[in-house]
DNA sequence: CCTTGACATTCCAGTAACTGGAATCTTTAT
DNA sequence: ATAAAGATTCCAGTTACTGGAATGTCAAGG
Protein backbone atom coordinates (compact mmCIF):
# COMPACT_ATOMS: atom_id res chain seq x y z
CA UNK A 1 0.00 0.00 0.00
CA UNK A 2 1.23 4.01 -0.81
CA UNK A 3 1.87 6.60 1.61
CA UNK A 4 -1.64 7.50 1.16
CA UNK A 5 -3.79 4.58 1.84
CA UNK A 6 -1.28 3.97 5.05
CA UNK A 7 -2.60 7.82 5.97
CA UNK A 8 -5.69 7.12 5.74
CA UNK A 9 -5.55 4.08 7.40
CA UNK A 10 -3.57 5.25 10.16
CA UNK A 11 -5.04 8.69 10.35
CA UNK A 12 -1.88 10.18 10.61
CA UNK A 13 -0.88 12.46 7.26
CA UNK A 14 1.59 11.58 4.70
CA UNK A 15 3.21 14.44 5.65
CA UNK A 16 3.42 13.64 9.08
CA UNK A 17 4.54 9.88 7.97
CA UNK A 18 7.43 11.37 5.59
CA UNK A 19 8.59 13.61 9.04
CA UNK A 20 8.48 10.38 11.72
CA UNK A 21 10.39 8.74 9.45
CA UNK A 22 12.84 11.35 8.93
CA UNK A 23 13.41 11.73 12.58
CA UNK A 24 13.41 7.97 13.51
CA UNK A 25 10.44 7.29 14.70
CA UNK A 26 9.40 4.98 12.41
CA UNK A 27 11.79 2.75 10.80
CA UNK A 28 12.58 3.91 7.00
CA UNK A 29 9.69 2.32 4.56
CA UNK A 30 10.51 0.00 1.77
CA UNK A 31 10.81 1.66 -1.94
CA UNK A 32 8.67 0.02 -4.54
CA UNK A 33 11.19 0.69 -8.17
CA UNK A 34 9.11 3.93 -8.40
CA UNK A 35 10.65 5.18 -5.43
CA UNK A 36 7.13 4.83 -3.40
CA UNK A 37 7.53 3.84 0.09
CA UNK A 38 5.46 0.80 0.64
CA UNK A 39 3.64 -0.10 3.69
CA UNK A 40 1.93 -3.16 5.32
CA UNK A 41 -0.40 -3.60 8.32
CA UNK A 42 2.03 -3.82 10.61
CA UNK A 43 3.57 -0.59 9.75
CA UNK A 44 0.19 0.81 9.84
CA UNK A 45 -0.43 -0.27 13.46
CA UNK A 46 2.51 1.40 14.60
CA UNK A 47 1.81 4.37 12.81
CA UNK A 48 -1.83 4.09 14.80
CA UNK A 49 -0.38 3.36 17.89
CA UNK A 50 1.64 6.50 17.52
CA UNK A 51 -1.43 8.45 16.47
CA UNK A 52 -3.12 7.07 20.04
CA UNK A 53 -0.40 8.00 22.15
CA UNK A 54 -0.09 11.33 20.61
CA UNK A 55 -3.76 12.02 21.24
CA UNK A 56 -2.88 11.29 24.47
CA UNK A 57 -0.04 14.00 24.81
CA UNK A 58 2.93 11.89 25.32
CA UNK A 59 5.79 13.82 23.41
CA UNK A 60 7.68 12.08 20.41
CA UNK A 61 10.87 10.83 22.58
CA UNK A 62 8.16 9.31 25.09
CA UNK A 63 6.44 7.89 22.33
CA UNK A 64 9.39 5.76 21.21
CA UNK A 65 10.15 4.66 24.31
CA UNK A 66 6.77 3.28 24.21
CA UNK A 67 7.06 1.85 21.17
CA UNK A 68 10.01 0.13 22.34
CA UNK A 69 8.66 -1.37 25.49
CA UNK A 70 5.46 -2.41 23.29
CA UNK A 71 8.16 -4.34 20.74
CA UNK A 72 9.54 -6.31 24.02
CA UNK A 73 7.08 -8.96 24.87
CA UNK A 74 9.39 -9.86 28.49
CA UNK A 75 9.54 -6.01 29.51
CA UNK A 76 7.71 -5.42 33.12
CA UNK A 77 4.58 -3.63 32.86
CA UNK A 78 5.91 -1.28 35.94
CA UNK A 79 8.18 0.32 33.08
CA UNK A 80 5.33 1.37 31.26
CA UNK A 81 3.18 2.51 34.07
CA UNK A 82 5.78 4.75 35.55
CA UNK A 83 5.66 6.92 32.38
CA UNK A 84 2.20 7.25 32.05
CA UNK A 85 2.43 8.61 36.07
CA UNK A 86 4.79 10.75 34.82
CA UNK A 87 2.40 11.82 31.78
CA UNK A 88 -0.04 12.11 35.02
CA UNK A 89 2.07 14.48 36.92
CA UNK A 90 2.81 16.76 34.28
CA UNK A 91 -0.91 16.80 33.57
CA UNK A 92 -1.67 17.64 37.37
CA UNK A 93 0.89 20.09 37.17
CA UNK A 94 -0.53 22.49 34.09
CA UNK A 95 -3.83 22.05 35.24
CA UNK A 96 -3.10 23.75 38.75
CA UNK A 97 -1.00 26.64 36.87
CA UNK A 98 -3.68 27.44 34.58
CA UNK A 99 -6.21 27.16 37.22
CA UNK A 100 -3.94 29.95 39.13
CA UNK A 101 -3.84 31.82 36.20
CA UNK A 102 -7.41 31.92 35.58
CA UNK A 103 -8.33 33.03 39.20
CA UNK A 104 -5.81 35.88 38.37
CA UNK A 105 -7.83 36.57 35.24
CA UNK A 106 -11.08 36.21 36.32
CA UNK A 107 -10.31 38.20 39.45
CA UNK A 108 -9.27 41.45 37.39
CA UNK A 109 -11.84 41.17 34.96
CA UNK A 110 -14.62 40.99 37.80
CA UNK A 111 -13.61 44.52 38.65
CA UNK A 112 -13.25 45.25 35.38
CA UNK A 113 -16.66 47.40 34.37
CA UNK A 114 -16.34 46.18 30.53
CA UNK A 115 -18.15 49.40 29.71
CA UNK A 116 -17.16 52.88 28.10
CA UNK A 117 -15.03 54.30 30.81
CA UNK A 118 -11.28 53.95 30.83
CA UNK A 119 -10.86 52.82 34.46
CA UNK A 120 -9.80 49.47 33.75
CA UNK A 121 -8.18 47.50 36.81
CA UNK A 122 -6.81 44.99 34.39
CA UNK A 123 -4.17 47.26 32.62
CA UNK A 124 -3.97 48.82 36.22
CA UNK A 125 -2.43 45.56 37.39
CA UNK A 126 -0.08 44.56 34.21
CA UNK A 127 0.96 48.00 34.71
CA UNK A 128 2.10 48.46 38.57
CA UNK A 129 2.79 45.19 39.00
CA UNK A 130 2.11 44.41 42.63
CA UNK A 131 1.63 41.00 42.53
CA UNK A 132 4.32 38.58 41.52
CA UNK A 133 8.37 40.05 40.91
CA UNK B 1 20.87 52.50 31.73
CA UNK B 2 22.55 49.58 29.39
CA UNK B 3 20.34 46.57 28.43
CA UNK B 4 21.67 44.67 30.78
CA UNK B 5 20.44 47.27 33.67
CA UNK B 6 16.94 47.25 32.06
CA UNK B 7 16.94 43.31 32.11
CA UNK B 8 17.84 43.44 35.92
CA UNK B 9 14.96 46.31 37.09
CA UNK B 10 12.14 44.64 34.06
CA UNK B 11 12.90 41.40 34.40
CA UNK B 12 13.27 40.36 30.47
CA UNK B 13 16.64 39.10 29.69
CA UNK B 14 18.98 40.98 27.55
CA UNK B 15 18.09 38.13 24.73
CA UNK B 16 14.90 38.81 24.99
CA UNK B 17 14.23 42.14 25.45
CA UNK B 18 16.59 42.46 21.92
CA UNK B 19 13.88 39.64 19.86
CA UNK B 20 11.23 41.55 21.47
CA UNK B 21 12.28 45.23 19.61
CA UNK B 22 13.42 42.62 16.42
CA UNK B 23 9.54 41.28 15.89
CA UNK B 24 8.34 45.15 17.03
CA UNK B 25 6.51 44.49 19.83
CA UNK B 26 9.00 47.32 21.38
CA UNK B 27 10.02 50.41 19.31
CA UNK B 28 13.85 50.51 18.64
CA UNK B 29 15.93 51.73 21.40
CA UNK B 30 17.85 54.36 21.03
CA UNK B 31 21.42 54.04 20.70
CA UNK B 32 24.62 55.26 22.09
CA UNK B 33 27.81 56.37 19.98
CA UNK B 34 29.65 53.17 21.08
CA UNK B 35 25.89 51.49 19.42
CA UNK B 36 24.78 50.37 22.44
CA UNK B 37 21.05 50.69 23.64
CA UNK B 38 20.28 53.38 25.92
CA UNK B 39 16.77 52.90 27.97
CA UNK B 40 14.76 55.16 30.39
CA UNK B 41 12.45 54.19 33.35
CA UNK B 42 9.74 54.19 30.98
CA UNK B 43 10.94 51.90 28.32
CA UNK B 44 11.72 49.48 31.53
CA UNK B 45 7.55 50.44 32.93
CA UNK B 46 6.99 48.95 28.98
CA UNK B 47 8.93 46.03 29.38
CA UNK B 48 7.79 45.27 32.67
CA UNK B 49 4.04 45.08 31.52
CA UNK B 50 4.93 43.01 28.49
CA UNK B 51 6.46 40.33 31.40
CA UNK B 52 3.62 40.71 33.39
CA UNK B 53 1.24 40.06 30.88
CA UNK B 54 2.92 36.76 29.50
CA UNK B 55 3.33 35.54 32.89
CA UNK B 56 -0.18 35.54 32.59
CA UNK B 57 -0.26 33.65 29.54
CA UNK B 58 -0.72 36.46 27.33
CA UNK B 59 0.06 35.86 23.52
CA UNK B 60 2.42 38.29 21.86
CA UNK B 61 -0.23 39.75 19.55
CA UNK B 62 -2.43 40.19 22.16
CA UNK B 63 0.06 41.90 24.38
CA UNK B 64 0.40 44.18 21.63
CA UNK B 65 -2.98 44.58 21.23
CA UNK B 66 -3.16 45.24 25.05
CA UNK B 67 -0.14 47.87 24.96
CA UNK B 68 -1.95 50.00 22.64
CA UNK B 69 -5.16 49.93 24.75
CA UNK B 70 -2.55 51.30 27.59
CA UNK B 71 -1.42 53.90 26.10
CA UNK B 72 -4.81 54.70 24.59
CA UNK B 73 -5.84 57.02 27.63
CA UNK B 74 -9.72 57.47 25.94
CA UNK B 75 -10.09 53.73 25.35
CA UNK B 76 -13.24 51.91 26.84
CA UNK B 77 -12.26 49.14 29.69
CA UNK B 78 -15.04 46.71 27.82
CA UNK B 79 -12.45 46.60 24.70
CA UNK B 80 -9.36 45.00 27.35
CA UNK B 81 -12.01 42.90 29.63
CA UNK B 82 -12.73 41.44 26.41
CA UNK B 83 -9.50 40.33 25.92
CA UNK B 84 -9.40 38.63 29.16
CA UNK B 85 -12.37 37.21 28.86
CA UNK B 86 -11.72 35.26 25.92
CA UNK B 87 -8.50 34.78 27.54
CA UNK B 88 -9.92 33.20 30.33
CA UNK B 89 -12.57 31.04 27.61
CA UNK B 90 -9.37 29.36 26.52
CA UNK B 91 -7.87 28.57 29.63
CA UNK B 92 -10.98 26.70 30.93
CA UNK B 93 -11.34 24.58 27.51
CA UNK B 94 -7.43 23.55 28.11
CA UNK B 95 -8.33 22.80 31.59
CA UNK B 96 -10.86 20.77 30.18
CA UNK B 97 -9.07 19.00 27.46
CA UNK B 98 -6.11 18.21 30.22
CA UNK B 99 -9.04 16.81 32.27
CA UNK B 100 -9.61 14.38 30.38
CA UNK B 101 -6.79 13.18 29.00
CA UNK B 102 -5.87 12.65 32.62
CA UNK B 103 -8.71 11.03 33.70
CA UNK B 104 -7.97 8.96 30.50
CA UNK B 105 -4.72 8.05 31.17
CA UNK B 106 -5.46 7.14 35.25
CA UNK B 107 -8.27 4.69 34.57
CA UNK B 108 -5.76 2.85 32.08
CA UNK B 109 -2.89 3.08 34.99
CA UNK B 110 -5.24 1.72 37.78
CA UNK B 111 -5.95 -1.12 35.33
CA UNK B 112 -2.09 -1.55 35.10
CA UNK B 113 -0.80 -4.26 37.45
CA UNK B 114 3.00 -1.96 37.48
CA UNK B 115 5.02 -4.99 38.42
CA UNK B 116 7.42 -7.03 36.64
CA UNK B 117 4.81 -9.19 34.41
CA UNK B 118 4.69 -7.96 30.93
CA UNK B 119 1.11 -7.80 30.84
CA UNK B 120 0.05 -4.16 30.40
CA UNK B 121 -3.66 -2.66 29.56
CA UNK B 122 -1.54 0.78 28.80
CA UNK B 123 0.05 -0.64 25.69
CA UNK B 124 -2.72 -2.88 25.01
CA UNK B 125 -5.03 0.14 24.71
CA UNK B 126 -2.93 2.07 22.48
CA UNK B 127 -2.31 -0.96 20.15
CA UNK B 128 -5.99 -1.70 19.82
CA UNK B 129 -7.43 1.62 19.96
CA UNK B 130 -11.00 0.37 21.41
CA UNK B 131 -11.63 4.96 21.72
CA UNK B 132 -10.97 7.61 19.48
CA UNK B 133 -10.79 7.85 15.32
C1' DC C 1 -0.67 8.57 -28.09
C1' DC C 2 -1.49 12.32 -25.29
C1' DT C 3 -3.23 14.71 -21.70
C1' DT C 4 -5.31 15.41 -17.29
C1' DG C 5 -5.68 14.54 -12.49
C1' DA C 6 -4.49 12.26 -8.45
C1' DC C 7 -0.83 10.83 -6.01
C1' DA C 8 4.05 10.37 -5.12
C1' DT C 9 8.91 12.33 -4.38
C1' DT C 10 12.37 15.90 -2.32
C1' DC C 11 13.68 20.10 -0.23
C1' DC C 12 13.07 24.70 1.79
C1' DA C 13 10.74 27.63 4.86
C1' DG C 14 7.61 28.95 8.54
C1' DT C 15 5.17 28.36 12.97
C1' DA C 16 5.81 30.67 18.93
C1' DA C 17 8.69 32.65 21.66
C1' DC C 18 12.53 32.46 22.73
C1' DT C 19 17.54 30.47 23.87
C1' DG C 20 22.41 29.15 22.96
C1' DG C 21 26.54 30.12 20.98
C1' DA C 22 30.13 32.26 17.99
C1' DA C 23 32.77 36.15 16.66
C1' DT C 24 33.62 40.70 17.60
C1' DC C 25 33.55 45.36 20.09
C1' DT C 26 33.67 48.66 24.34
C1' DT C 27 34.26 49.70 28.91
C1' DT C 28 36.10 49.12 33.44
C1' DA C 29 39.30 47.53 36.67
C1' DT C 30 43.58 45.65 38.04
C1' DA D 1 48.66 45.64 29.32
C1' DT D 2 45.32 42.64 29.95
C1' DA D 3 41.49 40.41 31.56
C1' DA D 4 36.68 40.29 32.80
C1' DA D 5 32.15 41.96 32.13
C1' DG D 6 28.88 43.40 29.19
C1' DA D 7 27.56 44.98 24.65
C1' DT D 8 26.82 44.06 19.50
C1' DT D 9 25.23 41.01 15.38
C1' DC D 10 23.96 36.87 13.24
C1' DC D 11 23.04 31.93 12.77
C1' DA D 12 21.03 27.91 14.46
C1' DG D 13 18.12 25.04 17.44
C1' DT D 14 13.97 24.09 20.10
C1' DT D 15 8.49 21.00 19.21
C1' DA D 16 5.96 18.65 16.02
C1' DC D 17 4.53 19.49 12.29
C1' DT D 18 2.51 22.09 7.99
C1' DG D 19 2.60 24.63 3.50
C1' DG D 20 4.36 25.12 -0.81
C1' DA D 21 7.40 24.61 -4.94
C1' DA D 22 9.36 21.83 -8.43
C1' DT D 23 9.27 17.44 -10.29
C1' DG D 24 8.06 12.40 -11.24
C1' DT D 25 4.65 8.42 -11.76
C1' DC D 26 0.45 6.14 -12.76
C1' DA D 27 -4.36 5.10 -14.33
C1' DA D 28 -8.14 6.52 -17.17
C1' DG D 29 -10.38 8.96 -21.08
C1' DG D 30 -10.64 10.99 -25.81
Amino acid sequence: MNIGRAAERSGVTPKTIRYYEQIGLVAPAERRANGYRAYSGHEVETLRFINRARSLGFAVPEIAELLELYRDRGRASADVKAIALARIDDIERKIAELGSLRDTLRQLSDRCHGDQRPECPILDDLADGSHSE
